[in-house]
DNA sequence: TCCATATCCTACCATGACGGTCGGGTTTTT
DNA sequence: AAAAACCCGACCGTCATGGTAGGATATGGA
């Protein structure tokens, strides 16, 4: 059980977007180089955030990436549900939209197996913990943890 | 971001196991029979459930496996937590015992990167809610749900 | 005693998702 | 026109997952 690294690469993303002013974009290039991570993977990341419509972009010289709102108002269940898909920790969940296709195990009645329950109570407590926390939070985290001596030589 | 098969299985034979009185042992036979589920494959979960000491079994004919303790004292998160390995959201969670190998693109200081925070959280939450569920709920819930009329014919 | 039933254990295997690369296209600024 | 950057789709190696196979061991009953 464990979210994707595009999960991880791309609250990341928005944590470094969140720490620049939304004036002027930001390219993936300076941020590939500040996190150390793929650029060319990053290109995919961000392609989801922006389809989800949280970030925003610019083309050309000098273009890049600024987020759609104030990180305050970017709750991270958005982020993570972008990244990620779909927040299911099963595979049964996954189709709820569309037609209604069951656990198999499930008896013909409906939201019928016990497991779902367990599974619902799970879901249902990750994505309040993503919800209860916003972008905004994980940019001042961020923002404190800069400063912090690590040998003073 | 997904419990994997095991997860899923292991609980429906724990369910199946907290139906059954814990006198007579059952068989895994009888619970892949029961559940549609593959009988090797069953083995190989049942004993992750066997090392937790959650389940306890019997060789021989007319042996097989009952719980090690009431439905009632048995919470999921262990349940999960002996199925699943460990409860982690984010790769860097997992060897927190060992070495202590951080996330990489933690900054030296320790504790540091905004994303363990978020994931901090989840983790909490998926825990929390497994935590609050006993098996004995899901024992319940699957005895209730058996009586339901489908067609009534 | 011998067979059926069952747990136990280890090795093996195929498929698919994942993390990542590559190449090329398009848009914009200088 | 050249550089910077976003955009897009195809490809690819690795590894966990879900599952099978085969056998060893233990136990109860005929």
């Amino acid at each position: 059980m464990i979210f994707s690294s595009k999960a991880e690469y791309g609250v990341r993303l928005m944590v470094e977007l969140g720490r620049q002013s939304a004036e002027h974009p930001t390219s993936l290039k300076a941020i590939a180089d500040a996190e150390g991570l793929p650029l060319a993977y990053l290109e995919q990341v961000v392609a989801r955030l922006r389809k989800a419509g949280l970030v925003m972009s610019a083309r050309g010289a000098h273009g890049g990436y600024w987020l759609a709102r104030p990180a305050t108002e970017i709750g991270m269940h958005e982020v993570v549900q972008a990244l990620e898909g779909s927040i299911a920790p099963m595979e049964c969940f996954i189709h709820e939209h569309t037609e209604r296709v069951l656990c198999s195990h499930e008896p013909d009645a409906g939201q019928g197996c016990a497991t779902k329950l367990l599974w619902t109570r799970v879901q249902g407590g990750i994505i309040r913990s993503l919800q209860m926390t916003t972008l905004a939070e994980l940019v001042e985290f961020s923002r404190r943890a800069e400063r912090v001596p690590t040998v003073a030589a």
